[in-house]
Parts: C-alpha cells; structure tokens; sequence
RNA sequence: GCCCGGAUGGCGGAAUUGGUAGACGCAAGGGACUUAAAAUCCCUCGGUCGCAAGGCUGUGCCGGUUCGAGCCCGGCUCCGGGCACCA
C-alpha cells in the first residue's frame, strides 16, 4: 500500500476487514451509553444517487465519531420496499415487483457497501419481506379492535395515473406527490387510520421537541390546524332539524346575516324548496364536475344558490337565507358557514354579489364602518356594536363572552377544530401489504384472526397494466372461507400505503428479527427513542407526521414506552448542480459509482460534507471534487513522507521541546478540540474539515520535522491527524493508522482528547481600534490583565497619527481580545 | 394573503456570545520544476487610490441602538420553502 494514494486498494481492504471483524456491529449492553442513529431508509429505485450520498455521509460521520468517543451506536440500513415504481417496473419488463426490487436492493447494497458507511448490516430489514410486513397486519388488526382503523365511504384523492387512492398528505398543489397528474375526487368505501384521535397530542407534543429544526415544527403545526371556536345551532324555519355552523368567530355572531352550506351538505337537498330545486341541483352537478385543486384556488370566483330555505339567527331572530357556496368545505368543520359580510372577505363578496344584507358589529376603533359604502370586509378587532348586551366591549373580550352566553343559553359550544384528516391508508395496486380483512355476505367485514396471519402477498399476479389491482384477480387468494360462519368470502383486494412500512421500522430495528411479535420490547426500551434522524425535509408532514403517530399508537397497544420516535432531527438540504436539483430530466445528475471509480468513496463523502453545512443545499461542482482528493493525496503523502523521521514510541518531554514544536503541539490541540466541538455540538463538519486542513498545511509547512527532539510531536500531530479523519474519510485513516504502526483498529484507539493546557496560547494579538476602527495590533503575554492591555494598545506607535491633538475620553477593553480607543 | 428561512469576493462557504469581515476550498493570474505537458510546489487574489508605507471603502437597500453591527431593533427589496376560500 506505499507509493501512491490508491483509493480503490485501500478501500476494498477495509471495506473487508470490516465486515470480517463485523466491527459495527451493535449488541445491547446496559453498563455503555446507547446511541441510535438513523438514516431515513431508501426506496429500492434501482440505484443510489447523490442525495443518498451526502444523507448517509453525514449520519456515518455521527456514528463513527460516537463509536469513538465510546457509545454503544445502533446504526442500521434496510429498504422500503413496497412501492409502486416496482410494479410498473414490472409492467414494463414482464417481470415481477419482487424481483425488480430485490435485485435493487442486492445492486443498492453493493453500492453502499462501496462507500464504506458503518452499518449494522446484521440489521437490514426490507419492508417487503414476510417476516416484517406481517407484524404490521397484526398491528392493523389492533388497530382496527381499538377504532384506529375503520372503513368508510367517501370521496378520495384519486390519481388516475397510478390508479390508486391518495392520502391528504400526498397531494401537492391538487396534483400526485408521485407522478404530478391531477388528483379528482372519487366515492369510494376506504381503509382509514384515525390519526385525527392524536391530533392534540401530535400538536401538543411538537412543543417537546428541543432537537428538532422549529421550520419543520412549524409545518406540522399548520398541517394539524387546530382552531379554537364555537359550534352554534341556527333553527330552521319549518323544520325540526337545526344548522349546526363551526366558527372561531362567535363575536360576529349578530351581525350574520345568511347561510352557507358546502353543496355537499346532508341537508342540501332537503331543505330546498320546490321551486329552487331545479336550480340547487343544477349548481351542485356543475360543483361536484370542477374539481378540487380549481375550486379551492383562491381566485376562483364565488358563486351560489339560494335554497329557498330561511334559518333563525338565534340571538338576533334574524330570518337568514339559506344558500348554497361553492366556496364552503364539505370536510372542514361542519360544512355549514354563518356568514358575516361585513366581517369576512368571502362572505362580503358572496352577499354583494347577491344583494344580500350586511351588518357592522365591529366598529375599528376611531373609525365608523358604514354597511352602504365598505368595499371589504373589516377582519381585524375593534369594538362590539349592534351586539345587544356585548356593545362596547373589545372584540377579543366579546369573543370570551359570548362563547359563554351561548354554552349557557345552550344555543352552542366551545369546540376546537382540526385541519388533519384521518390517514386514508387503502391502496388499489398490488405490491404492498395486503389490508388483513374477509368480506362475508352473511357477517360483513371480518377481520382476519389473529391465528390466521399473515395473509401472503400471492406470488402469481399478473401484470399486464390493465383492468386495475392484479391482487383483485388472483382466485385463490381472493377467494377464502369466511373465518365466522365459513361460507364463501372475499379478501380485501386493497393494500396498504406504503408510509405504514415507514412508521415503524425504526422499531423494528432495535430487534429485527424477533419472532412473537413486532418487537422485543425490552430491546425497544433500551434502543429507543432515536437520538439522531437525519433525513430530508420533504419528510416534514408526511413520513415525519406518520411515524410521530403511530409510535404513539404502538405506545398505547403496549408495544412500547416512549411517546417520540425522534429526539434530534437534522434535515439536509438537497444536492444541486447548475442552479438545479440533480434529476434525470435535467441531465445534471453525477452517478456515485462514476465517481466512486475515479476518486474512491473517501473523496466522495469528503467532498460532499465539505461543501456545506448539512442542512444546506449543497452545490455540486466536479472541481471540488477534485480540490478534495488533492487534500487526501497531500495527507497520504504527508504521512508517508514524514514516517521516517518518527522515531520509536515514547512520552513527548515538555521540557525538551522548542519553540516550533510548542507552536505546533498548540495547533495540533486547538484542532482537536475544534473538530469535537463541530462534530458534536453543531454538526459543521465544512468547518472540522476546513481546521483539518488548516493543521495539515501548519504540518508540512512545519520545518524542523528532521529535528529528532521533534519527532514525538511530529508523530503526535499525524496521529491526531489520522484520527480526526475517522469519520470523514474511514478507509484512508484506518490505512494511514496501520501505517504509522498500530496494529490495532481506529476504532480501538478511540477519539483523540485535548490539553487545554497545551492549546492555550501564550501571547495573544490584541487588536487596537481607535473609535471602533482598526488601527493596529500588538502583542501581549496571555496572562495579560486589562491595565496592560491598554497599557501596550496605548503605548503603540501606529496608532499615535490617530490621536494626534485629540482627548482620549474612554478606554474599552475586551480581554484577550481587543481594546477600543474612544477619542474626540 | 399568512407563516418560516435566506441574501457576505468570480464561485462554494467561514466569522460559535455584538469585538480583526472573507478562514478553508474552488476558479483565475504569475512563477519554479520539465524538451514539453500533466502532476506537484511557491507567490498574488473584495473594490479603489498609492512606487511604497499606508489610506479610503466594503456583508441586498434605508434608518436606528452601541465605544464598536455581517450579527441587535424599525422599515423595505429580492430569492427560496411551506400553507392557503379552514369559516
């Protein structure tokens, strides 16, 4: 291995020891300090590409500096492997998803195995193998025992390209998280997860979460949505049954003036009258055909009809029109809206465009609001008029009040109101996890016994790409003899989003190939929460949502005792090349394995946690690139080159040591404690490396190396060198570490400490300002105090043309640091 | 519209608590070595004035606080991201 620097040799032999010695491999052991870190997994797509690079970078950094520093470090790799790119795959090839996805994840492997990341690889776990995707059916069945998993029928997200349904969270801008084609709405009877039972604690809880970035926090608050506000009941005239309305803004009740209900309401069509149904029905067809990314665009014109119907405002016995809006949400709050005209911008809209009344109950304060000539609604607080009891009062305080009048005249009451729905999970393609349900005509839905798990994916799907779900047309595995009165049934065809996989396997991997169950919990306890995840921010409110949930779930089934998955969060920032995110169709992508080919994985993990800090974008450039493996050559050859001027092992004398070595020691010391600080304290690994490459240019331009009193600091500068390089570049510095004579592993020799005593300077460079601009510097032994700082700053030469003929009027000093000469 | 980020040389970025702006790297220019090239090594490198010493100026814009502001405060501009007819 002398000679020249040879990534490819180099890296193959440790790649191999590594696995030979299974040296990162984790064993639960309650007398060490436990560290999980995690990788958000990869989907099987074929293979590896620079954004895996740099997120697997990053987290190998974390566990091999942990690893040293003497944490036990769980550090596991697996696959998500259901998916529907596999079944397409499989369309396309006439082949199957199984093996399109197993032969990724063999070729996937290989590749991370090249880069030479420290996993646990005893752990891998692939969430489309039997032995994990059947724990989750059991976990679904107890769900469903508990409520948390329910059919129901509605209307869906629907991709018409992938031909399946969508949850809330996958559609982005009306359009497929997947393959960007616009969503439609379909009624369809659907698998759900009752997500919405832990929205106040998913809420609640993003307030315990110190470790996280507050932007991601921040999304997920806005996705749960939770309002405050009032339900009130609106009697209707002629009818027994009430509006029920939900709104956060009970103090402009008496100035609601009309109703509007969602076209989709219950009471729709019952409430109009003979005369306007021609018209009702025609509005809520033509409502029903535009679809949803158009109609809830906020420039999309408001539009209505009247039903004919009045309802009773019930604190002003107000008769109110009851129309139909297109602008009012089926599935937010009640579907029903008291309108406000003079208070609410659609609602002012809405009533003039109909001719509808409007009427002030909140005046600004200073200003008269004249219902004739507004031209918007007023939104902000101000003071009640028109408001009976509640004129004069602020709005704010009126809001209180008149919750409370309600709740106690029992016209309404206080609820609280949440944005999240509940997680639609049924998917109508075949390679996922079968949905463990038997549909009977004589007993309904019958959830599969428990002893009759798992329910198999069938091998012997066809995929031809048409006539929908190739699991629907599997006889053998659709039809099945009911569990409760064994007559002839039918399995459920659907399977489940693949985010469930996702929402535990970080579980799963505390004890992956446990056998009674979805985890050993006494494993989870001592392996759980994860202290460091690390994925990209695209996560935020899907998976990040989700996994959140159900290990709250698993919690309350008694699986575990934790109530968060994830202490810390680092979300990375994509890889860009060219201004643009590397894809496929911008022809900007750079292929790890070519990179991996010419410069070696050292190189390629250097380089990209190099170029920037890890939460952002980080801008591709080849040259970098290039910048990095030149910095690994001067190493190797620094190292090489210098191994013959170290002499045998022995204490470094103090005493002994010149000037230049003492200087040297200094840096080698405020290196050390530079590259622990961020690694450990703020995750900056451009800056540790930058410091390493300052201390490496600080060796070579070190000259009296030949010095033999000096080669003891010369061998403990490479050694420290060699070391501090570990989690960088792990190939390299274990090579150079048996170079320079140890017949031990890195991992053995543990991450190196500091002296402060040998990193504290002796002189200190003071800058001297006159009136906060630099004017000079000067030099000062370290244990200066104040009065000799301004002594020397003072007694400077350079700085006397500053203070010609003008008062010295104060003396500011910074110790160690700095005095400010204020004149005038 | 609302909520988060962000803006520093030719480029990626550094400046950790208000205290030397531009660390480290890339690119560029000059030089050494070489028959030559590559590789390597050395020097220069925000702008501007100056032979130089050195001066002035400079962190998106305007203002403020401070002995001192890239950092804090107020008001903008632009860029990125999230949410968005949510009653």
């Amino acid at each position: 291995m002398e000679g020249k620097y040879s990534p490819k040799n180099v890296e193959k032999k440790w790649q191999k020891l590594w696995e030979e010695r299974k040296s990162f491999k984790a064993t639960e052991d309650r007398s060490r300090e436990k560290y999980y870190l995690l990788e958000m997994f990869p989907y099987p797509s074929g293979r590896i590409h620079m954004g895996h690079v740099r997120n697997y970078s990053i987290g190998d950094v974390i566990a091999r500096f942990k690893r040293m520093k003497g944490c036990n470090v769980l550090h596991p790799m697996g696959w998500d492997a259901f998916g529907m790119p596999a079944e397409n795959a499989a369309i396309q090839n006439k082949s199957h998803p199984a093996k399109w996805t197993y032969e990724n994840i063999d070729y996937m492997r290989g590749q991370l195995k090249k880069m030479g990341f420290s996993y646990d690889w005893d752990r891998e776990l692939a969430t489309c193998n039997l032995d994990y995707y059947k724990w989750e059916q059991l976990i679904f069945l107890q769900m469903y025992r508990k409520g948390l998993a329910y059919k129901r029928n509605s209307f869906v997200n629907w991709c018409p390209t992938c031909e399946t349904v969508l949850a809330n969270e996958q559609v982005e801008e009306g359009c497929c998280w997947r393959c960007d084609s616009a969503v439609v709405q379909k009624e369809l009877d659907q698998w759900f997860f009752r997500i919405t039972e832990y929205a106040e604690e998913l809420l609640e809880h993003t307030h315990k979460l110190p470790g996280w970035p507050e932007r991601v926090l921040t999304m997920q608050r806005n996705w749960i949505g939770k309002s405050c506000g009032c339900e009130i009941d609106f009697p209707v005239e002629g009818h027994l049954t009430k509006i029920k309305v939900f709104t956060t803004r009970q103090d402009t009740l008496y100035g609601a003036t009309f109703m509007s209900l969602a076209p989709e309401h219950p009471m729709a069509l019952e409430l109009t009258l003979p005369e306007n149904r021609a018209s009702v029905e025609e509005f809520i067809e033509r409502v029903k055909r535009t679809d949803k990314a158009r109609r809830t665009a906020e420039d999309f014109e408001k539009e209505g009809v009247f039903t004919g119907a009045f309802c009773v405002n019930p604190v002003t016995n107000r008769r109110m029109p009851v129309y139909l809006a297109n602008f009012v949400l089926t599935d937010y709050g009640t579907g029903a809206v008291m309108a406000v005209p003079t208070h609410d911008q659609r609602d002012f809209e809405f009533a003039r465009k109909y001719g509808l009344p409007l009427q002030v109950v909140i005046q600004p304060e200073g200003e008269t609001l004249d219902p004739e000539t507004v031209t918007a609604a007023y939104t902000a607080d101000g003071v009640m008029v028109n408001s009976d009891r509640f004129d004069g009062l602020k709005s704010g305080v009126a809001k209180e009040k008149i919750a409370d009048f309600l709740e106690r005249e029992g016209i309404g009451k206080k609820t609280v109101n949440f944005r999240l729905r509940d997680w639609g999970i049924s998917r109508q393609r075949y390679w996922g996890n079968p949905i463990p349900v038997i549909y009977c005509d004589l007993c309904g839905v019958v959830p599969v016994p428990e002893k009759d798990l798992p329910v198999v994916l069938p091998m012997d799907a066809v995929f031809s790409g048409e006539g929908g779900n190739p699991l629907a047309m599997v006889e053998d595995f659709v039809n099945v003899a009911c569990p409760q009165c064994g007559e002839l049934a039918r399995r459920e065809t659907d399977t489940m989003d693949t985010f469930v996989e996702s929402s535990w396997y970080f579980l799963r991997y505390c004890s992956p190939d446990f056998t009674a169950g979805p985890l050993d919990k006494e494993k989870a306890e001592y392996w759980m929460s994860v202290d460091q995840y690390i994925g990209g921010i695209e996560h935020a409110v899907l998976h990040l949502l989700y996994a959140r949930f159900f290990t709250k779930v698993l919690r309350d089934l008694g699986y575990c005792a934790i109530d968060e998955p994830f202490t810390n969060l680092l979300t990375q920032g994509m890889v860009i090349k060219d201004g643009a995110k590397m894809s496929k169709s911008k022809g900007n992508v750079v292929d790890p394995n070519a990179l991996i080919e010419k410069y070696g994985a050292d190189t390629a993990r250097l380089f990209s946690l190099f170029a920037a800090p890890p939460e952002k974008d980080l801008d591709w450039s080849d040259q970098g690139v290039e910048g990095s493996y030149r910095f690994l050559n001067r190493v190797w050859k620094l190292v090489h080159d210098t191994l013959p001027l170290l002499g045998h092992a022995g204490q470094i004398d103090t005493m002994s040591i010149g000037e230049g070595g003492k200087a040297l020691r200094r840096t080698v010391h405020k290196t050390i404690r530079k590259v622990t600080e961020d690694i450990e304290e703020r995750f900056h690994f451009n800056t540790a490396i930058a410091a390493i490459m300052e201390m490496v240019n600080t060796v070579q331009a070190f000259e009296p190396k030949n010095d033999p009193a000096n080669a003891l600091v010369v061998k403990e500068a490479l050694e420290s060198l060699v070391l501090l390089l570990v989690p960088f570049v792990p190939h390299m510095a274990s090579e150079l570490w048996s170079v320079l004579g140890h017949e031990e592993g890195v991992e053995q020799a543990g991450w190196p400490s500091f002296d402060p005593a040998v990193a504290a300077d002796e002189e200190l460079l003071v800058v001297v300002q006159i009136n906060g601009k630099l004017r000079s510097k000067v030099i000062v032994p370290a244990s200066a105090g104040e009065q000799e700082m301004k002594d020397a700053a003072l007694a400077d030469e350079r700085i006397k043309p500053f203070m010609d003929g003008k008062v010295v009027k104060k003396v500011i000093c910074v110790p160690g640091k700095l005095v400010n000469i204020v004149v005038g």
